[in-house]
DNA sequence: TAACACCTTGCAACTATGTTGCAAAATATT
DNA sequence: AATATTTTGCAACATAGTTGCAAGGTGTTA
């Protein structure tokens, strides 16, 4: 594990530090995505709240991981693929949110479709959330 | 308008008071959406804090308006379509964010696919945001 | 239309969330 | 091992959102 954290910093150029290394950890941990307060709550004290806040700016911007939008103002962030690297993601997959237990999956194999805008509108980015019961919540 | 924004506000089993009015009729004047702060801005000094934040909600739960997801934590929200009410929302409709100016629109005409989950997944609500240039922005 | 019950508002205090500047510490480079 | 560059922690601040409660406004009934 360990290696494979320092791995993945190395190849987006990110010098390795313990908290991006334990960050980083916590995503490749978990199946689903995290906000800001998890990763605050399963870190404790040992790191500064504002060292949690660049660590994930810096991963958004490297590429790392991307952020899902919703309605509830947190937001959450997510491993990317591989693929992605500075200034160009490619997580163009739907999301889903579970209304029972709060997790957040990356449905990586369901692809957002495209959409026809009205005259004029020009699309950069498109992103589609679906909330609902998860497989783990529905008896 | 005054007339309007009481008619739409009765109709939604909900007793006049002015904050609630003028909330109401900010939204009839706009196309696009609202956030708190948005709101705050436009009504200055007139009512508390408190007081929008608990009319945007009551109006959420009432059906008058609806929430539309983001990536940047903060929410807005826009006029819902008139069949929407309590706890039963109609709308599925397409959201444009423009990164230039910030407008928010409601693509009413734009409808959003369905799309297949992964078996046990359950969709309750979908959302689609598209960002990028909208029809004023671009030249 | 006066009196009442109920709902809504404003205030105060509080919690949570996010940002910035700067000095100290850690990392990478030679 | 010494230096240049990044990153971190701290402090202070700014914004966003919540709760309880007393006072005021709204709607209802007689």
């Amino acid at each position: 594990m360990e290696n494979r954290v320092t791995e993945k910093l190395k190849k987006h150029q990110l010098s390795i530090t313990d908290s991006r290394k334990k960050i980083l950890s916590f995503f490749l941990q978990t199946s689903g995505a995290l906000a800001h307060a998890d990763i605050e709550h399963k870190s404790g004290t040992e790191f500064d709240r504002v060292t949690i806040y660049r660590t994930l700016q810096t991963f958004v911007e490297k590429g790392l991981i991307h952020t899902i939008p919703s309605s509830d103002n947190s937001i959450r962030y997510a491993l990317c693929k591989d693929e992605c690297v500075t200034g160009h993601h490619h997580d163009d997959h739907v999301h889903f949110i579970c209304d029972e237990c709060g997790t957040t999956f990356c449905l990586d194999h369901v692809s957002v479709p495209k959409v026809k805008l009205p005259k004029g509108f020009k699309a950069v980015q498109t992103d589609l959330v679906v909330s609902g019961t998860c497989n783990n919540c529905e008896k």
